[in-house]
DNA sequence: TAATTTAATGTAAGTGATTACTTACATTAA
DNA sequence: TTAATGTAAGTAATCACTTACATTAAATTA
């Protein structure tokens, strides 16, 4: 092959694909929670981070391999931080505050992750990612269980209700703190949120 | 214009456009349940039906008027019950047991209908649909609290929570079954859902 | 009633736009 | 020198929707 010119493009900076990959899963959820899902393109996620269409496959394989890694952040941050609050050695009613607390500052933080989520997963047939995701439900609600049934162990709280129906219930609230952020898209003044479902749960526990 | 052969064709059986309407938005709502929300395509829907795709256009101007059109049908149907449920002159307690068990089996017996809703919604930024989806959402709560303060009002409930707290908490209930729907995708038994969650409910007014 | 017209409903075969992803090659850090 | 990361310019597939025309039920007229 012989050139007879040699041609200088100006490139964009190499990074090495740990940083891109987390530039990419970033620009994921801004472009979810800001221009809506139907935006999510490979095309408009280069475009966000400043790179080429081609770059993204460089670091993922597959554009559905990007929600399986935000999904994997979820198992690891989210729920790792709340295993670790369930099982603390605060009183129950401190630790099921801090859960509830920290669950909502996280959705809050991470706008569209759980429109992500369900999305995709409803979206796409994917048995990994929805493998996944029924882990992170569940978690949750089994490591709500865990600290009502110290606290009815203790025998501060009421044991008389089935701890799977509080787990169910109390898996409404994020859910719902979702659909707020999506219909009211920002308009959504809740910052004592986690304080009002507080006092309903602390009201189905009291003996 | 002349014809020297006059092409003979099996054409579908003519049906007027509100029967056509109605086998497309039930069409939806099956493809959605069978086959996930990515298989929802123009093309998919008519073969369902067994119509050429152009005849879907004959009846609905364009593909999101078939969901606007499933919303307002959830308007009419579910929220038309459910008011009819909220001003009924039965006792509170019975209002509300009927109000929920009949949410979720509406919500069993139109399976898909949800996910659609939320999915389009946080898809497309339409501000019809989005409005159209707040007034479900928000007729809810708002006619649960109308039970409550009424059960409230005769002295047989705790008024001590603020009605919106318990508005809030309770939209979580049927969230919280879809999700369990999309995740567990038939393999859901709980045919006392409602009833589980309703043991909560009255623990929460319980004076 | 019988013939004719019309409007609604149907079809096949397109349209351009967009999609996720690939390819061939350029650059550069190690 | 090599492997990782970048680019531009593709690809085939799919999308919602359109167009031109066929059929037919029902309305209108003879």
């Amino acid at each position: 092959m012989l050139y007879f010119c040699k041609q200088v493009l100006t490139y964009m900076e190499k990074q090495n694909t740990e940083v891109r990959q987390e530039q990419i899963k970033q620009a994921v959820l801004d472009i979810i929670y800001t221009e809506g899902l139907k935006n999510l393109s490979t095309r408009n996620l280069a475009k966000h981070i400043g790179l080429s269409e081609g770059a993204i496959f460089r670091h993922f394989a597959k554009k559905q391999d990007i929600t399986l890694a935000i999904v994997r952040d979820v198992q690891k941050d989210l729920i790792g931080e709340l295993r670790s609050i369930a099982f603390s050695n605060f009183d129950p009613e401190d630790r099921l505050n801090q859960f509830l607390c920290h669950t909502v500052k996280y959705l809050l933080d991470n706008k569209g992750i759980t429109m992500l989520m369900f999305s995709e997963a409803s979206r796409n047939n994917d048995v990994v990612l929805k493998e996944s995701l029924q882990q992170v439900f569940n978690s949750q609600k089994q490591l709500v269980s865990a600290i009502v049934l110290d606290g009815v162990a203790i025998g501060k709280w009421d044991g008389s209700i089935p701890v799977e129906y509080i787990a169910d219930l109390y898996m409404g609230i994020p859910l719902s703190l979702n659909i707020e952020l999506v219909l009211n898209q920002g308009k959504f003044q809740m910052d004592n949120f986690c304080q009002r479902m507080l006092v309903i749960l602390l009201k189905i526990l009291k003996k």
